[in-house]
DNA sequence: CGACGTGTTGATCTCTCTCAATTAGAGTGG
DNA sequence: CCACTCTAATTGAGAGAGATCAACACGTCG
């Protein structure tokens, strides 16, 4: 872990996520509030521990620029991914909840994170109430990738989760970057063994799925790029139909 | 669906999770706030849905009394259970900030629940943001349970999870219910479906697995009670080991 | 160069699923 | 009181998705 030299730390006004973060202040004061709360940007290098299970006294922080996951793992050492950060978001709100850490957080690539006082969420309740809203938000926003997950590797099959993890990934980064070409593929810098952690599958099961899809023609990964190529397919199988999702599913 | 008659709802000032609720208000402007708040007490039966996938305008409530869960399903009718609900859990949090329902909530046993607002939300970080703290921290508390299933059932064997099923509710209830007698059991209206659906499990699997506990002389339900027999053997084999957990793991 | 991480592929094994059929208890109606 | 129905639990048998074990290829890096 490095932390980012004085004069190099952004200005919470000049915040690069400032169009994308529902965590950013719009008013002046909760602007000036944000701020004081800010107390320093880290780096982080690909596979470096940001917070290690079971770690005491866990910072809140918001992901500035790269990759990360959560995880947690079993007694045996059985690792499970849990979600994954992208610039935006809020890491650290179940951790201040409890006496340690509920889950670790490694880095996926180069990472720059913007970390808060201890007490930020408190203060930032206190303060600015629509600031506290957003954080409650959030967490909720959080929630609803857990049990997603949850549901795809309790019910779906290896290519149903593969598919569902790509497309959503896909939709998370495409919002992020919004001058995208969809030739170029999208930066992608999870190996075989992350999906598998992230899906509950083998390593070895993993990688013959992915091969599987591609040779269908629905993607391609290379030189840590991801091209999909077929995205109605994809979402097809992903159970990720745009159109009227909710409706079309057994009202009995 | 029933409504509770006007004259049979409890005050907040008398709420019955008084002493169970990181959610109850302290300070008397705070009871204020939440008793303007709430709406009414609405009473549901065994199996009846309290919140369909992807309806819309969902309200924010609270369990007063008995059990629920919320679940999502695939497009192909697929059911998983993200989480069970019991008394003072909060529901809806994440429904606020979607359109529509992002997971199905269906009641276990009779069942009552204390409605509010549908803006209460905004109101209650508003107006005080100590309780916008507290709703934050029950959110983040929702999201342990699920990340917590979610490396159950990523990671772990049929066996480990129906013990951490049995042993984590088995706590939660201890909690909820002081004048506890150890050789009376404690209430458990789940079907074998219904622990099958939470673990990502067949029916038949998870059947075969709860006799092969229960011949080991680890719990036993009955009569829709559950005994838990062999609390060390059952909270060893279902990873919850109570000593000093997390210094256990491997740090590398 | 050798070590290491990642990807790849084949062979084998097993946990868990699916299909199928039976039993037991609760409720309903005649 | 008994036949009828429905749900939940139970048990057996066979099938399969995915896990495990084992090698090897390839690029990077100290």
């Amino acid at each position: 872990m490095k932390n980012v030299p004085a004069h190099q730390v952004h200005d919470c006004a000049l915040c690069p996520l400032k169009q994308f973060s529902v965590f950013l202040p719009h008013s002046k004061q909760e602007l000036e509030t944000v701020q004081s709360q800010k107390r320093k940007e880290s780096l982080y290098g690909p596979g470096e521990e940001v917070i290690r299970e079971g770690q005491i006294q866990v910072p809140l922080f918001t992901v500035l620029q790269g990759w990360a996951f959560r995880f947690k793992s079993t007694a045996t050492g059985q690792r499970q991914i849990l979600s994954f950060l992208l610039p935006g978001d809020l890491v650290g709100v179940q951790q201040n909840m409890a006496e340690s850490a509920a889950h670790g957080v490694e880095a996926l690539t180069d990472l720059r994170v913007c970390v808060f006082e201890r007490d930020a969420m408190w203060q930032l309740h206190q303060q600015h109430p629509a600031l506290g809203f957003k954080i409650t938000w959030l967490t909720a926003k959080g929630e609803w990738l857990v049990d997603d997950a949850l549901l795809s590797v309790g019910k779906r099959s290896a290519e149903e989760r593969v598919a569902r993890l790509l497309v959503l990934l896909f939709k998370r980064l495409r919002v992020l970057q919004p001058d995208f070409d969809m030739r170029e593929g999208m930066v992608f810098p999870l190996t075989q063994q992350h999906i598998a952690d992230a899906l509950g599958l083998s390593l070895v099961h993993t990688h013959r799925t992915l091969r599987r899809l591609e040779k269908k023609g629905l993607h391609q990964v290379r030189d840590g790029r991801l091209h999909v190529c077929d995205p109605v397919a994809l979402a097809e199988l992903a159970d990720l139909n745009d159109s009227t999702s909710q409706a079309q599913r057994p009202l009995v």
